[in-house]
DNA sequence: GCGATAAAAGAACGAACGTTCATTTAATTG
DNA sequence: CAATTAAATGAACGTTCGTTCTTTTATCGC
């Protein structure tokens, strides 16, 4: 055969992007074959080369969309006239429901770095770092201002996004718990360990 | 060639581990080849196959060694008569130290686990289970003597672990931060995660 | 409707993969 | 010291890898 029925090169781009995530997410880029991800797709393997120019740049291309999607999303969140404390709170929000729903993108964002060679490594590094600077910022904001207590900004701030990482190791959609019940567990888990009072009261 | 002088296998066993430790924590299992094994150990590919039977079960043998000596290690700090805080700050300075010294075992094995195949992958979850389960007794006993407060004792403890194994991805020899500095900040940060109040007064 | 182009199939490329095997030589045993 | 065993080499196995290329057909612009 040839070109199918029907087939629209802007379709299928977006149809191997969709596919090729879940099997990277779960098997690991490397171990990935582009025959995988063409059969996933219902196409040959040939024809991944008419939309990207090699595997590794099909990575890039993942990655960088899902921290722009990351980081425009979180744009998106109103914090305007909020205290660092509610700015905290929201992140984790976002975060949590952010990673569940798009557990894949997050997972592959933060374990295929390693897969990615010079260039790509610099590009999305940049992007993750960005990220990792909101929290810090909040941080910092809250320290400022006296609302929280720690003792390194930047030490807390990765401390949270590590444990809010880890949520989809363990986190599964038919589990003991719902995902507003963990929002609110790590809203308030987050907030603690800031040194974030509360009650508001006691340490003035 | 053949044999060669001084070549005695239980060495060349532990060599071959040793050499492919740091290769698979850097590439991942799936990206390092056997080949590159040897070359690194300076044997010929087929020397591997004396001593593990498959490049899967050299992955096994990795993975559950490092389990068991940190499980080992963990029981050989003595947390006798200490209280569920003491007993905390001993877990996560004792997990940061163990991250810092043998970072490349304990990333692989948290992040190979996909890498591995059902029965091996049964074998080390349980022990990773064992070292969950380690951190959530610490906080299930706060919890029950007064001297924590949280939501959720499993989620709590996955939390403490979350931000603990995320030190590895950003920890770097020649940083800011010593490793002593970053054991105080982290057990401090992991204490008020669990609600655990250090004047121990104002809430009582 | 016809020519240009976009999009696919399918075969093929050399390289690299995990693994096996015959062979050679060092170390060990009786 | 001879026989056995342990440990390595180096070549080879069939597969699979990422990628390229030719061919075929559908779609689009005029």
């Amino acid at each position: 055969m040839a070109r199918v029925k029907g087939s629209i090169g802007s379709k299928t781009k977006a149809a191997i992007l969709e596919k090729a995530l879940p099997l990277i997410a779960q098997y690991g880029y490397a171990a990935v074959s582009m025959r995988m991800i063409a059969d996933a797709v219902g196409v040959n393997v040939g024809a991944l080369y008419n939309h990207f120019p090699s595997k590794q740049h099909m990575l890039v291309v993942l990655m960088s969309d899902h921290m722009d999607g990351l980081l425009a999303a979180w744009n998106e969140v109103d914090t305007g006239g909020m205290t660092p404390a509610q700015k905290l709170e929201s992140f984790v929000r976002f975060h949590i429901s952010y990673n569940i729903t798009r557990g894949d993108d997050v997972f592959i964002s933060f374990m295929e770095l390693r897969s990615l060679e010079p260039e790509g490594h610099k590009r999305i590094e940049k992007k993750r770092k960005a990220y990792e600077g909101v929290v810090r910022q909040i941080i910092q904001d809250g320290q400022t201002c006296g609302e929280f207590h720690v003792e390194d900004a930047h030490v807390a701030a990765m401390s949270v996004l590590g444990s809010l990482i880890g949520v989809n190791t363990w986190y599964r959609a038919k589990g003991r718990l719902s995902k507003t019940k963990i929002e609110d567990y790590y809203a308030a888990i987050s907030l603690r360990s800031v040194g974030y009072d509360a009650e508001g009261k006691s340490h003035v």
